[in-house]
DNA sequence: TCTGGCGGCGCC
DNA sequence: AAAGGGCGCCGCCAGA
């Protein structure tokens, strides 16, 4: 039993054309709609309502996530945290008490979410409290006000059209799934732990687990347990600080070898293993919940099944359909190319525009070392301060004066407790907000003295330093997935994976060449759209391989 | 016994 | 290779 609901036309400012319309069958009368005219759906959020009209066999071209673009708008106002949902946004208007967000809960492995979200989506008008569909129309006019006055109107259009679009590709994304041979993995897993056992831990890492025990001359020692193997070591008269692999191939000693290869079969059984597979791959496909926007950078999250972090091992059981292929496209050097195209510096931007960056500028001023150029680079970018980057970064200094302060800039605000932004306009947490987002209480208001020196204060600069870079990267790779989902539209491809510079779109053979084509021209397009003219250049590495295992 | 924080490691 | 920022996920472990 599909939902009904109310449909409102409205001008691009938000003011109505006429009256609500209602309807009997919500999915239908939108994909009615959408095929009629493929109009921009203002809806309260992508993520509640989107999956209800996949599953119904409907798909939009574009829309306005409301609460997606009021979190941008919040931000921007230095008011980042306050809730964002329609309900609050609403309250905001009208001046009434703001409710708090409702939390949504991590996913369900596939199975079990469907019937929720349907019962979720389909309440009846009268759970909100107000008329959605007036509420809906208010906070787009709204929001299409406040978008004027931002700092870069335009840019921050394409902000909220690129995070409004991401959230329908991260909705299809979860739908469509990536393809998983529960088979190999299988058999992967068999090769690498052994065959599972009806109760603990497989065979391999059995083995492992007796002859770290015999390394140490012990019984019963877990090597899972940070405490007993700092103490292990302890007693052989080894001291450690802690257990980390850095930290342990550091150590002459027996058990460290078989500890070290524990660990990482350790984590692969228990992170994706045999029951990660039965829990999130279903018909084969692997089905995750991607969040758009659920990092402060800009960048997706997963609510569960970790598709971010699959194990590059792991990735073997990722093969394409029968006649079917990846292209598998991933933007190299982008942080650096987005500093050259940011920082406005002209030396800096012609060495963007080669295809190794790094390449360029060690020619240009590192004589040659392109070693020391890149440590340069990725030392202004993340705040290193040590060690050998500190010739390297005099270097950057001297002959890329505005590249090195467009970051310096950024760390100095992130010092002082100030708010940087991103390109398009996408705005850091302030200081205060992130303590109680960790839980704390922000520390005392002191006048100007907030988070000024201290070891907090240069660990915000490091974070605000990196934010500008970070959040300007998520955008131009959110502004690629949105142009190429448009590019694609029509054809058999389906984008199956994204991963922050990285793209995979699946599709039948004879349709790769036209994807590898689309894929390179909207890397250039999303350049476009983002910087204008520039000579910096945003090549992508574009493989067209059978299993994502082989790419690149 | 339960739970939140954190150690450790996977990915970019 | 390393350094740095951002995450999610798992298990341990100490404290309630």
């Amino acid at each position: 039993m599909a939902p009904d609901g109310r449909l409102l036309d409205l001008r691009a400012d938000g003011i109505p054309l006429g009256p609500p319309r209602h309807v009997r069958d919500l999915a239908a009368a939108i994909g009615e709609r959408e095929a009629a005219d493929h109009p921009r759906w203002v809806w309260p959020a992508t993520f509640d309502l989107y999956p209800v009209l996949l599953r119904a066999g409907v798909r939009v071209a574009r829309c306005h996530d409301l609460e997606l673009t009021e979190s941008l708008l919040l931000g921007h106002a230095g008011r980042w945290g306050a809730p964002r949902a329609l309900a609050a946004a609403r309250a905001r208007l009208l001046g009434l008490p703001v409710p708090p967000d409702t939390p949504r809960l991590a996913a369900e492995p596939p199975g079990f979410a469907q019937a929720a979200l349907f019962e979720t989506t389909g309440a009846p008008p009268a759970a909100a409290g107000f008329d959605v569909l007036e509420a809906v129309q208010e906070v787009y006019a709204d929001q299409h006000a406040r978008i004027a006055g931002t700092e870069h109107p335009g840019r921050f259009r394409l902000l909220v059209a690129a995070e409004s679009a991401g959230a329908l590709v991260g909705a299809e994304m979860g739908h469509v799934g990536l393809p998983w041979r529960a088979d190999l993995h299988d058999e992967l897993l068999r090769e690498l732990l052994g065959a599972p056992q009806p109760v603990g831990p497989p065979r391999r890492l059995a083995e492992l687990t007796a002859e770290i025990n015999e390394a140490f001359g012990l019984h019963g020692l877990h090597p899972d347990s940070p405490a007993e193997v700092v103490k292990a070591f302890a007693r052989s008269g080894v001291t450690i600080p802690n257990t980390r692999q850095w930290v342990l191939k550091q150590v002459d000693h027996p058990a460290v070898r078989p500890l070290l290869e524990y660990k990482e079969l350790y984590r692969i059984w228990t992170a994706h293993g045999w029951s990660w597979c039965d829990a999130w791959v279903r018909d084969g496909r692997f089905r995750p919940e991607y969040v758009p926007g659920g990092v402060v950078s800009g960048r997706w999250a997963t609510r569960g099944g970790g598709a971010l972090q699959v194990p590059k091992v792991v990735r073997r059981a990722v093969v394409a359909d029968p006649g079917w292929r990846f292209v598998v496209a991933d933007a190299g050097q982008l942080e650096p190319r987005m500093l050259a195209a940011v920082s406005g510096d002209q030396r800096f931007a012609a060495a963007g525009a080669a295809g190794d960056l790094y390449a360029a500028l060690a020619t240009d001023s590192f004589d040659g070392d392109r070693a020391k150029a890149k440590v340069a680079l990725i030392g202004a970018m993340y705040g290193q301060t040590g060690g050998n980057a500190i010739p390297a970064l005099a270097v950057l200094r001297k002959q890329y004066p505005k590249a090195f302060e467009f970051v310096e800039a950024a760390a100095r605000t992130g010092e002082a407790g100030g708010l940087v932004r991103s390109w398009l306009g996408r705005t850091c947490p302030p200081a205060a907000a992130a303590w109680r987002e960790a839980g704390l209480d922000p520390p005392e208001e002191t006048g100007s003295g907030e988070a000024q020196g201290g070891a907090s204060g240069r660990a915000r600069g490091r974070f605000t330093r990196n934010f500008v870079i970070q959040a300007t990267a998520a955008e131009w790779a959110l502004t690629l997935l949105a142009t190429l989902r448009t590019a694609l539209t029509g054809m058999k491809a389906e984008m199956v994976l994204f991963v922050h510079d990285e793209v995979v779109v699946h599709c039948p053979a004879d349709e790769a060449d036209t994807v590898v084509a689309a894929v390179n021209e909207c890397a250039a397009t999303a350049g476009r759209l983002l910087f204008g003219e520039t000579s910096v250049r945003f090549p992508l590495d574009v493989s067209v391989v059978g299993a994502y295992a082989e790419a690149k």
